[in-house]
Order: C-alpha cells, then sequence, then structure tokens
DNA sequence: GTTGACCAGACATACGTATGTCAATTACCG
DNA sequence: CGGTAATTGACATACGTATGTCTGGTCAAC
C-alpha cells in the first residue's frame, strides 16, 4: 500500500540499487535484459520517482528568466507584480527569477537581450515579445543549450517553443464579438475597433475573432475599420470624435489591447459618448477602474497570476521531464463585469 | 546567495542544531534568550524551511476527506472528476483523499457520516453540505480533534470553518442580474428564476444579488418569484409553461444551480421560448452542451479544477501551519458563453 | 552538598534519491 | 582457454530536516 522506492523496485527486479539508478536515470553500461526487469519491476509496483527526493539530493535549482517588453505597459506591470508575488512562494521551491526588459519594438534590441543571457546559469526562460525571424534564430540558440523556452500572452508559433502561456486571441475576440452582439441584440449600428498597433499579432488575431462572430450571427452590427493610435493620446481623441461624428449610428467601442487608457481618456473627454458600450481587454489598475466607474461595460481578460504560475509550473515540468497537468495549465479567457471583479 | 539552512540558523545564532529545531518547532525547554536569538537568526538570514525535505524527514502524509452530497447532481459528479484527476497531480503528493457521499437532504444523515468518520486517521475535511445546527456541532467534534476543515461550494460561516473555497454567491446572482441587465438594455420584460431548492443558501444568495442589480440598475425589468422544482421535471415543464402564458412579456429565465437539465428539457419541449435569454450556473456536460447549442446564453461558473485544488492546497498549508497564498486561491466567478468556453 | 528540574549541545539515524568509488562478476572475442 | 571489456553490486556520502538519546551544565530549593 505504500508508495515503492527504488529499494523495492531493486529488490523485485532481483539488482542492484546501482543498476535500478543506472536504467532510472537512462546511464549506460546496463545490459538490456537487466534493463527490463527493471522496468516490468516499476510498472508492476507502480513506481513513481519522488521528486522531491530527487530534488533534494541533486540540489536541484531551477532558475528562469522573464524578457517581457519594457516602457509603460499595464499589462506588464502586473506581469511583473505576479512575478515578484510569486517569488515567495517559490523561494521554498527552489525556484529563482530573473526579470529581463527589452525594448520589444525594435528587433534588433529584443535579439541582443536574447543573445546576451548567460545560458550557462539558465534552465528556462519564458518570453513575451513580437515573432520576427531575428527572434526566431534567437530562440533557436537558446533552445540548442539545451534552456526550455515558453512564450508568454503572444505565441511564437513558429519558434520551435516548448510551450505556449496565454490565451487564444482568436476566440478572445470572438468572445468579444459575442458579448457586443448580445448587448446590442434587436439594434443596428456599428462598432469603433481601436488598439495601439496591428503589428502585434495579438490584435490582428483578436479582430478576426471579431468580425467573423459580428459577421456570422449579428449581422445588423457593422464593424468599422481598426484605428490603431500608436501610443498618442491626441490622436486616438482626435480620431474619435471624428469617427463618432460622422457615424451617428455608434453603438460600441473595442479596444482590443494595449491603450486602453488612452481610449479610456477620449471616452471621457469627448461629450455624447457616455452611452456607448465599451469592452476592453486586459485587467490592470487602469482597466478595473474604469469598470467600477461603469465607463467599461466588460473586460476581456487573462488572470495574469494564473498565467505566471503556470508558465513556472510547465518550466519546471519541462526541466523535470514531467508531465503536463493540462487542465491545471489552460489559461481562460475571462469576462469580468463590475459584478464579478476581483 | 544559497538558501539558509538549519545549520546556518545554528552558526549565526550561537546555538546548537537541537536549539534550532526545538525553537522552530514550538517545542519546551527553550530559554527565551535563545529562542530569540535563534528567530532573529531566521530574519536575518531569511531562512524558509524547505518542506519538502522536512516532510521527506517526517515521512509525512496528508490524509484529506472530501464530504460530498449524494444523488445525481452533474456539479458534483465534476467535482468528483476534479478529485481523481488531482490526484496525479502534483498538488497531490503525499496525499491521500476518501470520498464520502451523504444524503445533504437529511440532516441526521449528514450528521451520522460525519461522526463516523475516522478522526484518528485524518488530516483535514473539506465539506459540501448545507449548514445547520446539527451539522454545526458536527464540525466542532471534528475540530476538536485537531482537523481542519474547509467548507467547499456552499460557506459554512457559523461553523468556525478554517476557510470557505467557493464563490461569492451574492456577487454571482449580481453578475448574472448585471448580464441579464445589458443584454436586454432598451427592453422591459420579466425574468423567471428557476431553482431546484431555495433551502440551499447559495440560491438565496444569488437570488438576493440578482434582486438587487435588477432593481437598482435596471429598474425596467422585473424578476417573478422563485420556481423551486424539487427534482421535478415535470413539475417545471409545467410551471415553466403557465408562466410563459400568464407573463407575455417574459424576456429570461436564470436558473440559479441544480437542476439545469430539467429547466433546459422544458425550455426545449415548450415552442416559443426559443428567443428567450436563458443563463444558468455550472459548467457541466449538460450546460456544455446548451452553450454549444445555442440554448443558453451565458453560464455562470466557478471552475471547479481550481476550486479541488484549492482546497486541497489550503488543508496542505493549514496542517504546515503555513501561509496561504491568497492571490492564488481566489475562486473567480466566470462568465462563460460559447466563444470562451474551455 | 545533594537532588531534581530545566536547558543545551553532541551525535546518530532516518526519509528517498543521486552519485561516486571500487571490486567482483559476467560476457564476449579470438 | 585466457584476456579484456562490459556489466554489476556493495558501500559510502550527501541533500535539508526531524527526532531521538545521552551527556553535561546551571540554578534553585531542600
Amino acid at each position: 500500500m505504500v508508495k515503492p522506492t527504488v529499494h523495492d523496485i531493486a529488490r523485485e527486479a532481483g539488482v542492484s540499487l546501482s543498476t535500478v539508478d543506472r536504467v532510472l536515470n537512462g546511464r549506460a553500461d546496463v545490459r538490456p535484459k537487466n534493463a527490463e526487469r527493471v522496468k516490468a519491476a516499476v510498472r508492476k509496483l507502480g513506481y513513481v520517482r519522488d521528486t522531491n527526493a530527487a530534488n533534494l539530493a541533486k540540489q536541484r535549482r531551477y532558475r528562469f528568466a522573464f524578457v517581457l517588453p519594457e516602457g509603460p505597459n499595464h499589462l506588464v506591470e502586473t506581469i511583473v507584480a505576479a512575478i515578484h508575488e510569486a517569488t515567495w512562494a517559490q523561494v521554498a521551491d527552489r525556484t529563482e527569477f530573473r526579470i529581463l526588459s527589452v525594448n520589444a519594438a525594435d528587433p534588433h534590441a529584443v535579439v541582443d537581450n536574447l543573445n546576451a543571457l548567460d545560458l550557462s546559469s539558465l534552465d528556462g526562460v519564458a518570453i513575451m515579445v513580437p515573432e520576427t525571424p531575428q527572434v526566431r534564430d534567437a530562440i533557436a540558440h537558446i533552445k540548442s543549450a539545451g534552456i526550455y523556452v515558453v512564450a508568454l500572452v503572444s505565441d511564437l508559433p513558429n519558434s520551435g517553443c516548448d510551450y505556449f502561456a496565454g490565451i487564444d486571441n482568436f476566440s478572445a475576440g470572438k468572445t468579444a464579438g459575442a458579448l457586443l452582439g448580445k448587448f446590442l441584440r434587436n439594434e443596428t449600428g456599428s462598432i469603433l475597433v481601436v488598439t495601439n498597433s496591428m503589428v502585434a499579432r495579438d490584435s490582428i488575431e483578436r479582430r478576426f475573432g471579431l468580425d467573423e462572430v459580428l459577421s456570422g450571427e449579428f449581422p445588423h452590427l457593422k464593424t468599422l475599420p481598426t484605428i490603431e493610435f500608436h501610443d498618442d493620446a491626441e490622436r486616438i481623441r482626435e480620431t474619435l470624435g471624428h469617427a463618432v461624428r460622422s457615424n451617428p449610428d455608434l453603438k460600441a467601442v473595442y479596444s482590443m489591447g494595449s491603450g486602453n487608457a488612452a481610449m479610456l481618456d477620449a471616452l471621457r473627454t469627448q461629450s455624447g459618448l457616455s452611452d456607448l458600450i465599451a469592452i476592453a481587454h486586459d485587467l490592470t489598475a487602469v482597466t478595473r477602474q474604469a469598470l467600477l466607474d461603469g465607463e467599461l461595460d466588460a473586460i476581456i481578460a487573462q488572470n495574469v497570476g494564473h498565467l505566471v504560475r503556470s508558465a513556472i509550473r510547465v518550466l519546471r515540468a519541462k526541466c523535470d521531464g514531467a508531465d503536463i497537468y493540462e487542465a491545471q495549465e489552460r489559461i481562460r479567457i475571462e469576462i469580468i463585469m463590475r459584478e464579478n471583479l476581483y
């Protein structure tokens, strides 16, 4: 009934502890016949290695780095906060972190930073930058050093990452579309879509998802072309004003990502916009307050704390060669309103 | 830079390992002066006990029991599945579970089962039953044996539990109300509220939350009295039909908890109800399918996998006398539509 | 000055695994 | 058959913590 140990395996297989160890850890110099007996014993007794004891013996340390975009970004700030929050819980688990800020807008700077990582002192990296050919190469280099890589928030589908921790942005866009459609059922009108930049793949995917749902299920609603405002508060205010004037049937605004603050600011200072439906992405200090103030009707978010913890767990599992507990790691697309705000 | 161990503490404090141990584990026979020196050293070096090593040395086993309502209940079934799933995961190492099914509708049966627990072979219990005076007493008895108790799904606020793992049902009701209000903005009409039973405090709290939001923010919507149908599919079908006929302005149905299947069945077989807004609680096989089929517009749910893992982590933390990682343990009120279904 | 209570320290052993050394056995080749 | 290489076993030590035993010291009360 008790958990079998390597000793039990050795006894059952009729070999020595050393041989069991050699088999279990894939070392050389074991006769196939004995290896098979050991494996049979493992199966028969249902042995599972005690990772904690193993880590203790090995003096295992998990050394991870987070590579995040620098600059003022509310989402990144909440991610950093989540990392720091996880730190104290993880020291006890022999895990340590490094946070690296890179100028995500400059591919060369990103690559320089990635290449400057001291690979010999790292076991895994979580990366949140847009995918470019240079980034792909840098990741290939990191991986060739035997370091595990997970993409964070925004997927790097062509870079051979070991995992993607984040939401499916296409579905997130669809969710926004469905919400808008249901909020505006029985109404016709148009929807303004804004974002900071459409080069980030998140925004592109969200826009696709939005359009698919709206055109498919809510054809009475029309989406206007995406307005990009590149960190320029003045521009969004101006553009928003213009859009309102030229679209008297405007019913809703959908902010697809970074730049929520500027959008909210514009909404607030323009008159006659207060009865627009407004949906934004990401739960940050700014959007939270807007939700409480009734300026936003709903937020589409991913749970950043969960995201960070998940990335850490996945990196550890990869290092241990262990399975990933999918159900636990799935990052959900959350719909947050004032009433279920946490 | 490396993690300090008890040896470092002993050296720093100028005492022996034994004394450090006596202080750390709250044993007697330590002069206050020395105890203080040890504590100072702990603070200075930032020592945190390596729980894994400690558990190894102690041969620690965590023995937990789940007390769940018996009978056909989709939510409970998903909880049981989540417990079994957790068994294979990291959260559950050195942990063994017992699942106890009780007839939650019969307070005496519940208490008999609680009293029949072998307290000497238990470290913690997670309980999901309605609170009655008898249950309160039984829990007091369990706690007096030094066993930790967490309330699951439905709070037991007067029973001195160590923790409540679940959502705030008042807020869940408010969330449903807000969703209904926004789905039906610019419309007047009435909303049908159904549940299996209003004795469960969940339903009562949800109803309060619903009413508060609707009457406060959406006064154009009227809620009808709650219909209870006590596991009687025939009854709900009949009552629903009657409600529809006598309320021609019916716009939505809100199912507050168990009994979703019967409600959906009734919705399906009655004619002319297909354009009602329908919101239900709990993501189960039944509600999931209804969401996919478009019969439900949204589901208010708690992540059952998270709920179970959280209860386990909290029980373990209590047993270890460790802190609870609040941000991780908060169970969120999820809004699930077809597009963000997982 | 002896007794006993209290307090401290030294030391050993254990948990399950990893990893090393070294000698002993076995298999294979010619 | 001998010789060599491949394989194996026995044993020791370690990781950080828990826990026991045994010895020795201090201090107050008798």
